[in-house]
DNA sequence: GACGGTACGCACCTCGGGGTGAGTACCGCA
DNA sequence: TGCGGTACTCACCCCGAGGTGCGTACCGTC
C-alpha cells in the first residue's frame, strides 16, 4: 500500500495491524514519535536516517488518515507543522512494545548490529 | 525481502521483528500454525485462501531458517511435510496477540471486512 | 544577491515481492 | 489408463512500494 490504502477485508485482527504498520517506515515513525512525543517534519526525517522526504510525507499522512497522529499546522511564515500520536497511535504503539521485546531477544540472538540513531 | 532475507543492521527491536514477519503471508501462516498447532502444508494451503504454493514454500523456508516453524519431513511414499512452531515462533505469536487484538478494535472502528476462513 | 532551511508536491525510474503456470516422482482409486 | 493428491521446484512476468531529484513560496542572514 503505502499509496493506497487497503482498509479492505482482513483474514484477522493482525492482518488489520499490519496493514497500517505496513510500510518501510511506518512502525519506526510510530517509535520515534512514542520516544520523542511530538516532532516536527524535519525532526522525524532527522531521527530516521535513511528515509526519503516523499516516503514520510507519505506515510505520515497515510497514518494521519488513519487516525494513528495527530498533524498541526502552524499557519507561520517559515512551515511549522508538528506531529504527534493520537490515542490509537499510543495503543498501537504499546502493542508493538511486544514485537520490540522480542525483536530485541532476537538481535541478541543472531547477533545482529543495530543502527543506533541516538535515542532507540 | 520474501527471498533475501535481511538479518541486517536493525534500527530496533521492532525493525527486527517486522523483518522477521514481513512478507503478505508470514504473520497469517503464524497465525493458523498458532491455531491449529500442527499443520501439513495442504492443510497450511487450505487455511490461507489466496496464497500461492510457491509462495507458501518460500514463506516457510525462511520462516524454518529463522527458528519459527519445525519442519518435519516424514520419508513416506506420498510426501508427508508437518510443520509447527517453535518457542520462537511461539513467542513471537505472543507478541503478535497484542497486535491481533489492536486490529480487531480497529476493524470495529472503521467497520472493515473481515475474511472468516474457519477458526480466525 | 545568493544560499540554506521549512514542508512539502510531482515526475520518473528501479527493483524485487509476489502471482501464474508448468513440470516432477510416486501412489491410490475408479 | 488416466486423474487427482502430496510437496514441492523452476521459469517467467507484472506491478507497485520506495528512491531520486527537481520545483515552490517564503523567510533569515551572511
Amino acid at each position: 500500500m503505502a499509496t493506497s490504502a487497503r482498509r479492505g477485508p482482513y483474514f484477522c485482527g493482525v492482518d488489520a495491524a499490519m496493514d497500517v504498520v505496513s510500510g518501510k517506515w511506518k512502525s519506526l515513525i510510530l517509535w520515534e514519535l512514542h520516544e520523542h512525543g511530538t516532532l516536527r517534519f524535519a525532526e522525524l526525517r532527522r531521527g530516521l536516517p535513511g528515509v526519503s522526504e516523499k516516503m514520510l510525507v507519505q506515510h505520515l499522512r497515510e497514518m494521519e488518515e488513519d487516525g494513528l497522529v495527530n498533524r498541526e499546522v502552524y499557519p507561520v511564515v517559515p512551515p511549522k507543522v508538528e506531529y504527534s500520536l493520537t490515542e490509537h497511535g499510543v495503543s498501537l504503539n504499546a502493542a508493538l512494545e511486544a514485537m520490540a521485546l522480542w525483536g530485541q531477544e532476537r538481535i541478541e540472538r543472531i547477533g545482529a548490529e543495530k543502527i543506533s540513531t541516538e535515542a532507540a
